[in-house]
Order: structure tokens, then C-alpha cells, then sequence
DNA sequence: TGACCGATGAAT
DNA sequence: TTCATCGGTCAT
């Protein structure tokens, strides 16, 4: 398999999320090699999408958590939330547009024991449906924080595409401070998938 | 220097 | 539904 090339993330971000559907999201670290079909993201548009870390700012601001998200897309933007768990996102359009894509859940494929040992727990299905549990299971932190997705440790590689059929498409988790933007559709979710940080239910 | 709170997860 | 837990962010 081959990674995703710089080019794919510098489209649309919503497009980017849905296209992520199906690629697979690959870490080599010290405690083993671990990986994972992605089948849950959000996208995060920026300025003006009032759930968006980077949303009012018009330029980095150094020493920021949301500095590379100004980066050019492809590279990863990694934080802390609730004062102990990770969150990993892929970072989108050009350089100076502010904007990524949240990896919300992973069907594992690759390196299940390493995850167990770092999840403390045995079903597969408790090893990576969320993004506080994948980066967890995928031995992800802050200190991956900047690092390119197109070569190195980290990277997502090119799966298999999902068809439109297979995919649904509904608001985001837990972005109710956003007022009216907590409704805009820009969760995508595998909507089959026994892996997904919670089940897809029809209306 | 301090107060507030969250793109969560696990237990209840 | 509740709450643990603490760094990031912003107001003093």
C-alpha cells in the first residue's frame, strides 16, 4: 500500500472527510507497528465554523494549539482534550487556510495485540471507536503533533474506497457550544461498520 | 497568576 | 447520566 499523496488533502475539507472513508491510518513506534481502517471523521472548516479550534482566526498565532493548521494539508494536528486524552486530526487545504479533518474511529487491522496492551482491553471493538481510544491504541500524542502523513512514522495510505451507498452522513459529536454550526452534516460514518464511536441509527 | 472548560471515555 | 482530570486559553 501507498500513502495518500500531499494533493488529496488539499481539497474541500468536507470532500477530504469523506474520501478518508476506507483509507488506512498506520503508526510505527517504538511499542510496534499498529493500523486501521478509518470509517468515522469530521471535518472542521476553519474561521468561520464556530466548532472549529481555528474558528475567528485569520493567522497563526505562534505558540498556539492550532498553529499547523495553517499548515499546508497533510500534515497531523494533534491535542489534548479533557486533560487526558489525544485527539488526532489530518490537516487540510493550503498553507494558511486553517482547516482538518477529525479520524473519530478506526476498524483495527494491523498490530491488535500492541493495542490491547495500550488500551487495557480485549475487545476489538472497544480498541479504537473513538479518537481518545485510537490514539490511545495507536500510541498517538502531542508528540506527533506537526508530523507529515505522506512519509515517516505516520502516515495514511491509500485502502479501498467506499462507495457512496455504504456511507452516511450526519452532524457532529459533542459541538453543541457551536450554536447552529453543531448541526451543519459534516460527520461521515461507515454506516455498516461495527467499529464506529457510536452506532449509526437511521432519523 | 488564576479561573474556566472541553472535538472523551468509562462507570453507573 | 455522571464525573474524573488537567492543559490550553484567555482574562486579570
Amino acid at each position: 500500500m501507498t500513502a495518500l499523496p500531499q494533493n488529496f488533502y488539499l481539497a474541500d475539507t468536507a470532500a477530504v472527510a469523506r474520501k478518508l472513508l476506507g483509507q488506512v491510518l498506520v503508526h510505527e513506534s517504538a511499542g510496534g507497528r499498529a493500523a486501521g481502517i478509518i470509517v468515522e471523521t469530521e471535518a472542521y472548516k476553519g474561521r468561520t465554523d464556530a466548532a472549529c479550534h481555528s474558528a475567528g482566526l485569520d493567522a497563526p498565532r505562534p505558540g498556539h494549539r492550532t498553529e499547523v493548521m495553517f499548515r499546508a494539508g497533510g500534515c497531523a494536528y494533534v491535542y489534548l482534550i479533557y486533560g487526558m486524552y489525544c485527539c488526532f486530526n489530518v490537516v487540510t487545504r493550503p498553507a494558511g487556510v486553517a482547516e482538518a479533518v477529525l479520524i473519530r474511529a478506526l476498524e483495527p487491522t494491523e498490530g491488535l495485540d500492541v493495542m490491547r496492551t495500550r488500551r487495557r482491553v480485549e475487545g476489538e471493538r472497544q480498541l479504537c471507536s473513538g479518537p481518545g481510544k485510537l490514539c490511545q491504541a495507536l500510541g498517538i500524542t502531542r508528540a506527533e503533533n506537526g508530523f507529515d502523513l505522506t512519509s515517516g512514522p505516520l502516515r495514511i495510505l491509500r485502502g479501498k474506497a467506499v462507495p457512496d451507498s455504504k456511507v452516511a452522513v450526519t452532524p457532529r459529536i459533542n459541538v453543541d457550544y457551536a450554536g447552529a454550526d453543531a448541526l451543519l452534516p459534516y460527520r461521515f460514518v461507515v454506516k455498516d461498520s461495527r467499529f464506529l464511536s457510536r452506532a449509526f441509527s437511521q432519523r
